[in-house]
DNA sequence: GATTTAAGGTCAACCATGTTGACTTAATTA
DNA sequence: TAATTAAGTCAACATGGTTGACCTTAAATC
């Protein structure tokens, strides 16, 4: 079993490392007159090109009128192109445009070097840890959500 | 070194994480009238009985007026008590009143019963891997104040 | 002892981002 | 044709951040 002391740590590492891991992204966003709400959408469309608001909606767990707000400023900001899913026309298919994949790759690049840090120095096996702790905190509905980290040469030792 | 793949699964698993992982805390927190700042207050106070509110300010990144909000229900409802400290003054040492710990341990239950469930499926090693990762992210400033396990030994329970 | 610094508090205005609730439109499905 | 679904809209409100200005008390320093 596990002391609660190890508990806590568990509750403050996260704490911590999602405070600092927004960080420099919230300081990049500043400077773009946008804030973490927009970053959020960015990345997820980036993520998923063509998806549409309901996915989002799904992901971010936040109501229709909330996202609306952000998606409607990023759309006319042109970062964000909508259009009509040809199967659906309902469905509206959230794509980045060349300004919104800048930016993503602006905001992702810092995160990625954050963790790029992190892994090399923790080593491959810690990241194998990291994945499954962290995997099992997620609510089980969402695992599959995450992808996979595709294929590993001759398995995960 | 680590693809971009696997840098952008560190990324989300951090998100999913930390989304879920505040889930219950806050429907916990909408039954008593608080919010998630009030939540942050609560968990480090009584994890450092006796702090200030300068110390708190540090840890929590947020202004002097954000936090004086906050603190100011949870002291006039009765969660946090202050008292001068007698070395200094100016200090007001922060701590739990019992109906503060009383909410303290329901919130901080949620979240080690998540952790208790991901640590023992993922295992021993992984927790580790997970400690070390994590703690790459934070940045190294901070790193200090997440508290080792302490010492394995025979341990309690 | 007088001055400066530190800890803390306070008032006001503002902003970002979440919420609920009601209602609309257009397109698809039953 | 009727019901459902995807998306959008308007309004009001809550939470928890921000800046800026200013005050009090106590401690530290000159």
């Amino acid at each position: 079993m596990f002391r609660e002391e190890e508990l806590r740590q568990g509750i403050e590492l996260l704490f911590y490392a999602y405070r600092d891991f927004t960080g420099e992204p919230d300081a990049i966003l500043d400077r773009h007159g946008l804030g973490r709400a927009h970053h959020r959408a960015i990345y997820f469309i980036g993520r998923n090109p063509g998806t549409t608001v309901t996915e989002l909606l799904e992901i971010l767990r936040i109501t229709k009128q909330s996202l609306s707000r952000v998606l409607g400023h990023l759309v006319e900001h042109g970062y964000v192109l909508q259009r009509a899913d040809p199967a659906d026309r309902r469905r509206k298919q959230l794509t980045l445009s060349d300004k919104g994949k800048a930016l993503e790759h602006e905001l992702t690049s810092s995160q990625m070097d954050r963790f790029k840090r992190a892994y090399a120095d923790a080593g491959e096996e810690a990241v194998e840890g990291f994945r499954r702790v962290l995997t099992g905190i997620v609510n089980p509905e969402d695992r599959a959500r995450i992808r996979p980290p595709a294929i590993r040469g001759p398995g995960r030792s």
